[in-house]
DNA sequence: CAAGAATTGATGTGCGCACCTCAAAAATCG
DNA sequence: CGATTTTTGAGGTGCGCACATCAATTCTTG
């Protein structure tokens, strides 16, 4: 059988109710007794029934997901993987919750994050915008004792917070590397779009392009970024004339999340299957643009593995556990239409 | 408040005893008790806490992972990731345990299944080899009660087991992708290296590396399969006529887990930067190939995905429950220098 | 050394459920 | 109809722990 908390008590030579004090970090305890009962934990190798912590102390584990207002498909995934785990979680005994706010407002943001209640909620998960007004206010929300995950984008990374995502430089080298590859040895320039190349994680990932594009495949050229800001009758016109201005195109790089605008665009003035095409994330349109011949490769990073982290990542902070560092990172996969 | 079982009682119009009876498929229930049950669950929305229930119960899962005892950097990682998950398993009731044995002899896998016992074990997770006498074996351990599941390999898939592991066929597939359109137009031959082709993961990645040369690179030969059987003299040799014979040689596909032997014997011979080489699974040897660039693109499953996938879906399997598909699925991931 | 402070012990309660027993009520049957 | 059989109810116990209370013991310190 397990040892359990008595056996502990016994093997330390201490009472129940002490064992209990150093356990639960509680006042009142001297150094020599928090000393007896590690010691003894690690010599009967007791562990706390995790079952019996949750049903004694009885309480729920409250998270927000903060995600953005605008978005297509990725978002919608995004949505919905949150959403399944609200249903799979409930059991468990976390409660989850999604809000969406013009996340590209800094001071709408920090006033968002100054309102949330700490006794509402144990952890946020927030897709966060590059700013030094919201850098503080999460830096004011984590000391309030919110649990706070930077999550799939945002920030320098802060120190105090986690971060759930991918490396966006390596992203960007690993969708330059396969466009390198496949286009081969001809020379021929790539397209690149963005919805916005404001944000850090375009800028990393771009970076993490060009480098690799420099230093493996200098005989092709980076066109500067086109973006698009969300806009299908702009991104047009910018792309045509951008292509129609230069014929060799070789590749096109999509470096947001959302390539449904852009490919859509460039659909129009260009045979996609003709030149390699590198997009972000599995939606149902870069999906069916892999079997189509029109994308030849998606970089992705997992949207539900993604919410299961920051969800375990809350659950291990608030209970003042180490994460589980390995588990919990995410992949930058790279989909062909083989391995769908 | 989460509604408890007594307030699902009251909700229903029964006794706690009869909810009981009805939650826990006891006998001498009668059907319109069921129906009051469960129409009342649907209404207040009762979900059993889980951590009652593992309280109450206060019994462990016992599984056992059985693994090859012949093997390389792979099966270390293998044996590596499953130690990790016992230990972190431990706090949650699940008691893990490995076992290694010669996979390869199907008559002493049949003996050694035929005598387990069903009262020790809640779930096996095992490689099986290829054989019907192992495959009825599984049925009858099956047949006791036992959860087993197809652990990374083996046999055409039991209708009554689980699977954890890629798709082979298109894992073949990616690696055949990859290699084509890495490889670029020019024509040259293929060299393909496996352990064996005795096992049907071989043959199936194979099936699929080869149905993607066909149809999309057919400039490009593959050569007759070259089996090393774990032998490093003996696959040199081989190896060292082959590339001899051939001297257009573009690509080396190495089909089986282990890549050291047949790459290092390969590299006796021939400069493997200049060639394009896929490999499968990441261990410490095809991290490194990456990285100094005599491997191009591994393709791998994730050992520690893989070993805790397999335990979550024994343990719902013991719960009577249905396992969550789509996080337990394991993905093709492709590995290259950039997104390690 | 006495008074106060810090530490420890003994004991109880409750979390939500599984599992058991015994009696009562209801349905079935000859 | 009475005699079974089936179904329900009432109640208790325990799982391992958190948390609270109050008394008893030890340690400080002036």
């Amino acid at each position: 059988m397990r040892p359990t908390a008595k056996d502990l008590a016994e093997a330390a030579g201490l009472s129940l109710a002490t064992v209990d004090r150093v356990l639960n970090d509680r006042p009142n305890v001297s150094p020599k007794a928090v000393r007896k009962v590690n010691e003894a934990i690690e010599r009967i190798g007791f562990i706390r029934n995790p079952a019996a912590v949750s049903l004694a102390r009885n309480k729920s584990y409250r998270f927000r997901f903060v995600l953005p207002t605008s978005g297509d498909l990725y978002l919608a995934e995004l949505l919905h993987r949150v959403e399944e785990a609200r249903l799979n979680m409930k059991g468990d005994l976390v409660d989850l919750d999604v809000v969406q706010i013009a996340i590209d407002d800094p001071h709408r943001v920090a006033k968002y994050l100054a309102a949330i209640d700490e006794n509402e909620f144990d952890g946020i998960a927030m897709m966060a915008p590059e700013s030094p007004q919201v850098r503080d206010a999460i830096g004011r929300l984590i000391e309030r004792g919110v649990k706070f995950v930077q999550f799939l984008s945002g920030q320098e990374k802060l120190p105090t917070a986690d971060f759930v995502g991918v490396d966006n430089y390596a992203a960007g080298a690993t969708a330059a590397k396969i466009i390198g590859r496949f286009v081969g040895q001809r020379a021929g320039k790539v397209l690149i779009v963005a919805e916005t190349m404001q944000s850090l994680d375009s800028i990393e990932r771009r970076l993490g392009f060009d480098d690799v594009v420099n230093s493996q495949f200098s005989h092709l050229q980076c066109l500067p970024s086109i973006e698009t800001h969300g806009d299908a009758r702009r991104a047009s016109q910018i792309l045509q004339r951008v292509l129609e201005n230069n014929q060799e195109v070789a590749a096109i790089y999509v470096l947001s999340s959302e390539a449904r605008i852009p490919l859509e665009g460039a659909a129009s003035f260009t045979d996609l299957q003709k030149i390699t095409v590198v997009v972000h994330e599995r939606t149902p349109f870069s999906e069916r643009g892999l079997r189509d011949g029109n994308i030849d490769a998606v970089i992705a990073q997992d949207p539900g593995h993604a919410v299961r982290s920051a969800i375990r990542i809350m659950r291990a902070r608030t209970d003042l556990r180490e994460p589980h560092a390995a588990q919990d990172k995410i992949r930058i996969e790279v989909l062909l239409k083989e391995n769908l």
